[in-house]
DNA sequence: TTCATATATATCGTCAAGCGTATATATCGC
DNA sequence: GCGATATATACGCTTGACGATATATATGAA
């Protein structure tokens, strides 16, 4: 999937997908259900709006059992990389970005991490 | 006018404004009908669009006797003048951009341009 | 004032994108 | 197999964005 400008940018072009973006930015690895839980979403949405990050190829996903875990794509373009970076740089500290952060911080039960902690 | 994040992108997401700002930043300043001569569309179209960068303060414009010239504008916030950096860069060399540069080169009776050449 | 040129806006039709909801698929444990 | 959980997709609706065309505004020359 080589995208060109116009569809990366209209893909930038929407809080739902920046949001996610800026949580697997700075998170790394991200199952669904972090996501709808961060960004207080209802689940279709959230894979919709995954689904066609994937499909351009800016994300790429992992199945673990029951939990489908989503990162950011590691082979970019560079001008793809730093159209991303910009949007994260333009993001941090704003809400509703900032807030989605500390929700995350705040799930129970989170899959990837530690159950007996 | 501070934009934000997404509105950039969704204006950065349209084929017709980005070749229009990757004209002006190669080109500095230029005027509707240059930037209608060099896509080769209709100048209300191009109006129309260099509206929304305007209104947005992305470009700005600078009226000289008939004619109104746009020019990127020069104190953009950081980030966004990374992400137009990145558009551009992920322009540069493309059809149809690259051919807009060549028809731009070849407009006979350029305002800006010595009339004496 | 009248005409010509350059630019801006208004109107209308069309189409794509996003939303909410319902449902389908996948995996695991029993 | 059956049920439970996580995720994906399908369907119908609505809204906003773009395009084409027509028209309005602005400036300068005669």
């Amino acid at each position: 999937m080589d995208l060109d400008p116009p569809q990366l940018f209209r893909l930038l072009g929407d809080a739902t997908r920046l949001r996610c973006l800026a949580l697997l930015a700075a998170e790394g690895e991200l199952c669904v259900c972090e996501l709808t839980f961060a960004l207080g979403m209802v689940q279709p949405k959230v894979s919709r709006h995954l689904a066609l990050l994937r499909a351009a190829g800016l994300v790429r996903d992992r199945r673990e059992g029951l939990w489908v875990h989503y990162r950011l794509a590691d082979d970019l373009p560079q001008w793809v990389r730093a159209a991303l970076d910009a949007a994260v740089a333009g993001i941090t500290g704003r809400d509703p970005y900032a807030r989605d952060h500390a929700r995350l911080t705040q799930m129970p039960n989170r899959p990837g991490a530690p159950c007996c902690a």
